[in-house]
DNA sequence: TTATTTTAGGACAGAATCAGTCCTATTTAA
DNA sequence: TTAAATAGGACTGATTCTGTCCTAAAATAA
């Protein structure tokens, strides 16, 4: 069980498209785009994307004009899919995982214990899904500051170069 | 955020010692009967034990005859607690604790969704209590085997020696 | 065809964390 | 005074994290 920089930024990344690909037109952004508007080091998204790719999240265009579309529509993608393309299936539930039957005297209640910590986690991560998150930042963007466009300037810098 | 070993053992010392007084007479336990009770390395349990004794959820009594004893009772002793005084306060939620003010687009609302998330988790591990681990433990002993006594076969052999 | 632009994938590396071990105090009981 | 216990610091090998870099492959544009 861990949340790292490499999921943290696979979400950024992933809204980034989302919020990007306004209405009907899915047009694909580029890692370097993607890079620069999240501030994200661009060859670490660059492997970050290759793991959405293979997980179906995101669809990859190679060569000139090409880079990465979301693979289904926001809605349809949870933050918890996202996080474990890139990480690996969550789990911090130890002893069971590492040898079947476990010998703590105790450790099963304790795995029981970890095993429902870990629900009570992935509940939040499966329940949310991308449109969801836009949303959200939608809300706290109209309330905190006065910007109430789609995009936020600077993904609209990122975009004209 | 993670559970590392450190924290399982913490915990399973701890369910240790809440077994073992039974009742009024509160025993030490040496770190030596703990770990080969629970089959944890000798030397690392001791540094785990000695955050416990630091945040107060253990004393710990020097010299022959010693070892430690709950400071407190198993009902007052909550999961989390035992598991934070091991391995630091538990957190995932990155941007917001680097830097106060998140400058990822649309990083807020992934640093409120992971506050979130956590929150689920240490919900479960808040509200689980020592008491309730172990009562746990019992249930599935005494429905799964037939050893219905307090204490395990392989705790007897540990303290009879 | 060739050059250019993009992702794919593998190798590599420095830093941090994990999971311990070991050694030397220090405290206490006998 | 000796033996038995914890306290605490230093150290270490393994693993994981957070990247970078380089070459290959694919697609487009000239």
């Amino acid at each position: 069980m861990q949340i790292t920089r490499a999921g943290e930024y696979g979400v950024l990344g992933m809204m980034y498209l989302a919020r990007r690909d306004d209405g009907a037109a899915r047009k694909t952004a580029m890692i370097d785009e993607v890079s620069r508007a999240e501030k994200v080091p661009k060859s670490f998204l660059a492997k970050i994307f290759q793991n959405l790719a293979r997980a179906g999240l995101v669809k990859s265009v190679r060569g000139a004009g090409g880079g990465f579309v979301l693979a289904k529509t926001p809605t349809e993608i949870t933050v918890l899919e996202i996080v474990e393309a890139i990480e690996g299936k969550i789990t911090f539930q130890r002893c069971k995982q590492d040898k079947p039957d476990c010998k703590h005297i105790g450790g099963c209640a304790l795995c029981g214990l970890f095993e429902q910590a870990q629900g009570g986690l992935t509940d939040v991560l499966t329940r949310t899904t991308l449109d969801d998150l836009i949303k959200r930042q939608e809300r706290i963007d109209t309330t905190h500051d006065h910007s109430a466009g789609r995009l936020s300037n600077s993904q609209k810098d990122a975009i004209v170069r």
